[in-house]
DNA sequence: GTGGTCTAGACCACG
DNA sequence: GTGGTCTAGACCACA
């Protein structure tokens, strides 16, 4: 599920923090599913035990999973989600969206586009 | 005119980059004006001359600016933008706005933010 | 009367410990009292024997409660706290307060805080 | 000056933590001051460069310190201390303080550690 | 020189 | 079997 590029110049465990998210975010995991074991994915994905638990303790931290000692991980609530985080994407969006509008695009261009992203999500949900 | 900040994790050619960007994208720079020299720059922040070139190296290769042999550097065009950094626009804009909208923000709540945005960005187009 | 959270990073018998040394401490529990059996509590809070069991040794090497073989395990008189226990406790307090104090509350902020503490704590008292 | 008790149950990391961050409550380290380079402090204590890297990491983002790449770590001012770690020092108090009033102390008795722990730390800012 | 990332492999605590 | 910690040693990016 998670694609890895070790070409690209951002670092494993944040390629592995953000596929995780993205199963979280789009629905594919909903708030209690068990995660693969830090082991399990290690190995799925070739790489060291010890890049997934950095990437796992992160996503802890921000507030998407929670870990169970001798259980495992489990995908959290959005409600847990850090500030912090939630922050960081605001400036993160903000910054995207002024440089698109200095290149021409229009906030309606964008809006359609949020639109969009909106609403396959929900359609993913019904899928479980 | 570009500010600094040591204590950010964003190494200091990133920052010059966002900042020498930032005055093309908000107008201060228009098509054709030329860039502080890099000798000139460096002294002007008190950093290595080399970060400077970094930055100026890779903004011309997205195509920011263009640089003259033995001229200098000049802000280009907007069409000069390189696609590749408009998708990486898109990408991150997609990415922030999946986000928030699974944190609860509506897709509303976002075309605020794009308008607010927007609104000061076309008061300073009028400058020319 | 003990609440487990497994989302809690603390293990499930340092919260057993807590909270059976809570009932000690409001008074639910009075010197001399029988505390439920290992197996009982086991069953009550579904979870392992093992661990209820290495929450009781724990608490009887703190002072906490006493162990008559066959017979069960009893609440301690106050007096049988250890000295190690009050000294930790000192320990943590002192760390805790160095920090916020640090941070910027006052002597007079906390002491506004012991005495909300406090207070509850005296009216549970006349329960004996 | 930080001392490591390999017979503790507490994780290295989390000692050094403390040690560190005791050094910059007590104002040993001013804000803006630079701490020992990762390097230098792993070797000084006989313990692995990987472990102190954990401990700065963990003390960034809890907002005691701040990074410069190539350049070192450095103190923060106490504004920048996260509101997660004010929460968490407020619970160790609240948690100490109740238990130490069960045991007997009075919040008179634990007001008087307060000041007693407020003076000397004023007193050793004059040290510099 | 600095910090940041990753690997390989080990040992422990928990349930 | 799970996650958590630690070591040894390597390589890279940054200034």
């Amino acid at each position: 599920m998670i694609s890895l590029n070790y070409r690209d110049a951002r670092p494993i465990y944040e390629q592995v923090k953000d596929g995780l998210r993205h199963l979280v975010v789009t629905g594919a995991l909903q708030a209690g599913d068990k995660l693969p074991s830090v082991r399990a994915l290690a190995s799925s994905l070739a790489i060291n035990p010890n890049t997934i638990q950095r990437a796992y303790e992160s996503l802890e931290h921000e507030g998407y999973l929670y870990t169970v000692m001798g259980k495992g991980s489990f995908a959290a609530p959005q409600e847990g989600v850090d500030q912090a985080r939630r922050n960081a994407l605001l400036v993160q969006f903000d910054g995207a969206a002024a440089e698109l509008l200095f290149l021409g695009m229009t906030p309606e261009d964008l809006y359609q586009r949020l639109r969009a992203a909106a609403a396959p999500a929900r359609e993913e949900e019904q899928h479980d």
